[in-house]
DNA sequence: ATATATTTTTTACACGCGTAAATTTTTTAG
DNA sequence: CTAAAAAATTTACGCGTGTAAAAAATATAT
């Protein structure tokens, strides 16, 4: 059974028995056309499985399917988990998730955002890199493309924001760790590149002092997104220097979590809850990897499913609707407690 | 100064003053055209931020510059790794990259390679999921899309195949291992995923047996890429009724290591090689986390940058040709030993 | 069976750019 | 300065699909 060869919608209609305008409509809709021609297409579509030009198609429509996802670091199994499952959200919409990632740098990040816009993507989901984004390109870009910013706000950047309750997540876990022991000092990059560092400290100084405790905070020095390389360095020595006014370490994010960890195994200093413990150590995020840090990382989770429903349910409403709201929209979700060895 | 609204190719030659022809010309390559009217055309974007409209353009051009990347799991971080570094080279090279994760699912790398094909790819790099793969699918791909293989090996798919020499990296691990200290057990995935999990069992046996030494493997049950939670579930088990012959465990890649690692911190085996160690364990990989274990996981890496390298290079230099060459070339990177505290 | 509503067909143009051929202009060589 | 070479312009068509308008066919309701 040789397949017949059918280069383009034309030949398509004539194979199918069903003119062109019609077929053209089917591939918009299925169910826009009756059913015996639905049937009969997709008999057809059976026998040479052709499928539309995307260029072609794009060429005309003045909303693509096309839904642009942009993290700021892609080799991050936290951003990695949360693109996924955006991805996957995408698909079920019916939508073709393009996912870039910038590296961390701020250029590419502008350099994604043209190269969506040359796709004329129906909307976009974007994760900034934060402190170091270039505000004015992404104004520029979301003026004029449908965008949802999510995991790090920067305000006025897209019609809505989802993303994380940092100030609730971080007073859970201070809540915990002082009503199991003594109260965290608080461990975290000096210019971290995210804004959630930002509410995180300012939530913990906040809790501390509504709870009648003083805040300590040790900052590890270093740029850039290698934080188990700066969690692990910066802690070592702040350990050693015996920075800590505390036997309790509250660290800003899992990743730092997970490089502090490796420096307190390797001093010797026994991470837990138990008899014969030195320190407890928690973090933020449940990061993929903090199921397997030694001890298992007590952390706070982020709500992936929430946040990545969330958002590409706002960016498809969006899309449908056509009209930007002109209300700017937040939407938080709040953390939960995940009990492990650590702390 | 309000900028002038370019709506197409048309009214930017009008306003840059160069014919359309001219400017299309300039687009595709800027040194092909007179370096005086280069330098018109280039003050007119300056002022109009005018750039084609990629639909337009692929749907004439028989070749458009994107590269398609599809990777098995883009949320472990040693695809997440390789992609990045692939993205950039590609990037570098003057084209545009795609990147599609299957998520693990047969179904969705066929959907993944139809959705890249309806975008016309000047080329495809491709590490397939590997057992779990659609054969019959990938080869109608390959047919029709300069494809390169990576990572895991499919006799017959794409043009070439570039990857990691699991035979020689697994004896450079045996022999130091060996003489360093016990003759390791393997540990492995009853059913692992992966091809190169064969390949890195075979050459296990056959060192061991060169070397004079019986070959002891454990292995894993479980389906699937949760690998960290398999090598620590089923590590523990193994580990409590005592199922290695030796002190000395060689996994076959440093996920399931990462896992068994966990397992032997919370049995309380100190893993490492001084004195009060109770095993050393090995991984394969040089997984991105395997830095951050406890203790730091001694493994034999991946070269990363060679194949990333070769595989651009490989995928641009097809492209160029345009025929595909009829000889299917396979280059393998040698792994490198790295030594840390595990073993 | 007839009138009405719904679908499909026919026809025709639009989208934005690639590209070929012939012509004109500009540059380079002698 | 002139001839030859190189580059730019003009003109015109093609790519594969969206979509509007009018006409024809089919389905549904009365």
């Amino acid at each position: 059974m040789s397949r017949p060869k059918i280069r383009n919608m034309e030949e398509f209609a004539a194979f199918s028995g069903i003119s062109r305008p019609t077929v053209s409509k089917y591939f918009h809709d299925p169910d826009s056309v009756r059913a015996s021609t639905k049937e009969r297409i997709e008999t057809a579509i059976a026998q040479c499985d052709y499928r539309p030009n995307i260029f072609a198609i794009n060429q005309n429509r003045k909303l693509t399917k096309n839904v642009g996802i942009v993290v700021p670091y892609l080799a991050d199994p936290f951003f990695a988990e949360i693109a996924r499952r955006i991805e996957t959200l995408v698909i079920a919409g019916g939508f073709r998730p393009i996912t870039l990632s910038s590296h961390g740098d701020p250029a590419l990040e502008v350099a994604n955002l043209a190269s969506l816009r040359s796709i004329k993507p129906a909307g976009v989901l974007l994760a900034p890199l934060g402190r170091a984004s270039n505000r004015t390109a992404i104004e520029e870009f979301c003026a004029h493309v449908p965008t949802v910013n999510f995991d790090s706000n920067i305000e006025g950047v897209g019609t809505a924001f989802v993303g994380h309750n940092n100030a609730q997540a971080t007073s859970v876990m201070l809540e915990y760790l002082i009503r199991s022991g003594e109260p965290p000092v608080f461990f975290e990059m000096k210019t971290p590149p995210n804004p959630n560092a930002n509410k995180r400290r300012n939530a913990y100084i906040e809790t501390m002092e509504r709870l009648g405790h003083t805040p300590h905070i040790v900052h590890a020095e270093g740029e850039g997104w290698e934080m188990e390389e700066i969690g692990y360095r910066c802690g070592k020595q702040a350990l050693m220097s015996k920075q800590f006014a505390t036997n309790t370490v509250f660290c800003s994010n899992d990743r730092l979590a997970i490089g502090f960890l490796v420096a307190a195994y390797e001093l010797g200093l026994r991470v837990g809850l138990g008899e014969g413990c030195a320190m407890r150590v928690a973090g933020h995020d449940n990061h993929p990897f903090s199921r397997f840090t030694c001890p298992t990382l007590t952390t706070v989770s982020h709500n992936y499913a929430s946040i990545a429903a969330s958002g590409v349910e706002t960016i498809l409403k969006l899309i449908e609707s056509g009209a930007p709201d002109p209300q700017r929209k937040t939407t938080l979700f709040d953390g939960e407690l995940i009990m492990r060895a650590s702390a």
